[in-house]
DNA sequence: CCACTTTTTTACTCATGCGTCAACAAACTG
DNA sequence: CAGTTTGTTGACGCATGAGTAAAAAAGTGG
């Protein structure tokens, strides 16, 4: 009986389960309470452990945010890969963009992006993250640019509509739950529908 | 050379000012860092006393802190009573009541309305900012449902409209600052446009 | 200028919680 | 089943920061 791997896992692969449960549960009280007011006796005590044995998974309480802030970061990154790979004019990646965007956030379930959270991580890391964060905002608003120019959509202020949409979005987390009525589609195309065509009906 | 009052301003108006100093300090911090990460003497050196001296003006750190929740809180209060004293329809209330809220947000500049900064609170504020919270935003749905059966918006689903345009308008704080090149209003217009019409351009 | 009140400070106490270290348990290896 | 690696624990050091008590400073009216 020795190793049909597949049904059985691997030490690395134990490893890294344990370590992205750990995650799991982070993110969850961190949203809950905040970085600063969740122990690490609070975090290890949800996954039934002992606090010294988060430590021979992560470096330090920072790591363990930094990690949970890149799995929300990540998604972004991942949607504008997705949006950038996608045929079509800047009005349909913009749709793509945003779309997968959303739907990551849901699934993943990271850390909430809020400046508490950046702010308590050291230097390097904020920066890293700041950086990311500007570079989506950026390519969202060149899409609007472009798709204004095209004649998709009307003459909006790139930034304000950038900023309308971002906080829209970032705000999900905050009321759709894992067992949501609406799922993670139902979610993304309603906000799509609401940010396109508004909500006053057309005569 | 006795007391025109107006010109001097008397001790219980000094006290006062002193405390709304504070305030404005305090979430202008805690927005920043975040509460738990916020020490007292930081806010103290800020307005230039000693953190002793802020125990002469507020009970304790929880207190501080909800005093600038509940600026932030008032203003959603304040926009309600607003919408609901003017005479028209639901869709004009319900413009009336956002453009009211976004703007009182943004020269209020209380403290973000984060689930941590609530957690932190005892008990008894919690449920109270929450009720409030929950009325806010049952009265703005009952207003997106009327304006539907009126005919003036399209059969949208109000929870989802309702959290779409919510987070949009929280988010505004993060964004915006005191002296950002755009005002208050002119924000509030684009927001509402945008709310209302949404980007894509008509034929 | 002197009592008296209001405001602020200095100097502490005390709890919380991060991070460490040495010991221990469990699991694999030959 | 000895020996090594992997994983976990309990007990502690130490810094930070909330809150207090008592004294000092500033302001006020007789």
């Amino acid at each position: 009986m020795a190793n049909w791997n597949g049904a059985v896992a691997s030490r690395e692969e134990i490893r890294e389960l344990k370590r992205r449960a750990a995650l799991r549960v982070a993110a969850r009280i961190f949203n809950e309470k905040g970085y600063h007011a969740t122990s690490l006796d609070e975090i290890a005590d949800e996954i039934g452990v002992t606090k010294t044995a988060l430590y021979y998974y992560f470096k330090n309480k920072e790591q363990l945010l930094y990690e949970c802030l890149k799995l929300t970061y990540d998604c972004g990154q991942t949607a504008r890969l997705e949006a950038e790979a996608r045929e079509g004019s800047a009005f349909e990646k913009l749709q793509c963009l945003y779309k997968t965007f959303m739907e990551l956030l849901m699934v993943e379930r990271g850390a909430y992006t809020t400046m508490p959270n950046i702010r308590a991580l050291p230097e390097e890391h904020q920066a890293e993250l700041m950086d990311r964060r500007k570079s989506l905002d950026r390519y969202s608003r060149m899409l609007v640019e472009k798709a204004i120019a095209d004649g998709d959509l009307r003459d909006v202020d790139a930034r304000i509509t950038s900023n309308f949409f971002l906080g829209a979005v970032n705000w999900i987390l905050r009321w759709h739950t894992e067992d949501d009525a609406m799922s993670p589609q139902e979610v993304s195309a309603h906000f799509l529908d609401l940010f396109m065509n508004g909500i006053v009906k057309r005569d």
